[in-house]
DNA sequence: TAAATGAACGACCGGTCGGTCGGTTACCCC
DNA sequence: GGGGTAACCGACCGACCGGTCGTTCATTTA
């Protein structure tokens, strides 16, 4: 089994695309993104991203996808080291937080940007975005029944409901982080979930004292 | 003071081509707004609309404006009838849930999308927008402290960050609600604020007891 | 009634957009 | 080494963009 060295060029080219695409949406959105603007950016020729993907919808869609695929790598699973219950959820809005903090996305998130963007905007990027979402919903769902059944958050949590708050708390900091002080920001998106959580654990100890 | 004909047209004009790129700005944004398409809609000349805003960006700035007095007329100014503490902070979220259902605007809340379209962008639009938030975001932080002040919430409530998470509710919300389910979306964002108003108030049975 | 004014128009400008097409180059396989 | 193939390029297209210009028309003013 060799390596087809042409593959293998095409393969970091879309790679390169890809995070060029990523990073430029979240300044210009999804539909803000030039075709000309990313191929001259990148040293390549428009044309050449043709070759790649048959329309910019195709290079939307598979922008979203590598987006997913940074996010996971970033956030998700690096939470998922943290013990099961109430630590795992606070692991995983800290580091959400943090990742926005990194400012490896120079707009600070991607799906905040571009769910915007396409929520009144039928079509397949929306369709894709809202299964997305709705993933995402129900795996931060999941969590917290997760931390309801080990007993670290009250019997009678509605985790649906704390599920949107968190959601809420992490876009608004992406967003009026870019629009007034970052660290401002960031400090109320986490001491809002920070007492949210505490007020549904069973033992608050599990939790963080402050912020530093 | 008689009335010059021609100078109520040209009223009656920015009015009604303001109140349809607010409208608009919402579903495609203050940028992806087109002057062709405005027109068109409208059934006025393109160039029509330079006799009114020198360029694009006058015509953003204008309706920028706009949607601030629109909010100020359909949501603020209305809840300031309610009597001042508590049940007025809770009269501004709902009033604010009530504006996004009502659908007068097709894309929910001019704010939230403009906001997050211009966040990254430096120019006028954007400082204009910064501007605006900050003093939205003093207003609400006032009513809070008033809140304080009247003993309807505990003394040593973080007004900022109840201004912070309150924002956050309504953000997430007309943002859930394009990409969701409506219903769902709006009932979260009234619980979670009605939830944490009540843990801060000192006399809860002043905030309603349950969400129809 | 004639001059002045403000709103609105149609034609048009340079530029950029997404997208197409006919190559050229470089690598793989027989 | 020759044929096939994948990546990539430059030239080009029609559509639309924001914006300008000279003009028309209704109304006000002198």
């Amino acid at each position: 089994m060799t390596i087809d060295g042409r593959i293998a060029r095409g393969d970091r080219t879309r790679a390169a695309v890809l995070d060029r695409a990523v990073a430029r949406a979240t300044e210009d959105g999804l539909d803000g993104l030039s075709l000309g603007q990313l191929a001259t950016d990148l040293g390549v020729s428009k044309s050449g991203l043709f070759a790649h993907w048959r329309s910019k919808e195709d290079l939307q869609l598979a922008t979203v996808e590598r987006a997913e695929q940074q996010f996971l790598d970033q956030v998700t699973r690096p939470a998922l080291t943290a013990p099961r219950g109430v630590r795992r959820l606070w692991a995983l809005h800290d580091r959400r937080i943090a990742f926005y903090e990194s400012e490896l996305l120079p707009g600070g998130c991607f799906f905040a940007k571009v769910q915007f963007e396409f929520s009144v905007r039928p079509g397949v990027v929306r369709d894709r975005l809202a299964t997305t979402f709705t993933l995402w919903s129900d795996f931060v769902d999941n969590l917290a029944r997760l931390a309801v059944r080990e007993g670290d958050l009250r019997a009678d949590t509605d985790t649906r409901q704390l599920a949107y708050e968190l959601e809420s708390f992490a876009l608004t900091a992406v967003m009026q982080s870019r629009l007034l002080s970052p660290e401002i920001a960031y400090r109320y998106a986490r001491r809002a979930a920070l007492d949210r959580l505490r007020t549904l654990a069973t033992d608050p100890a599990l939790l963080p004292e402050d912020l530093a």
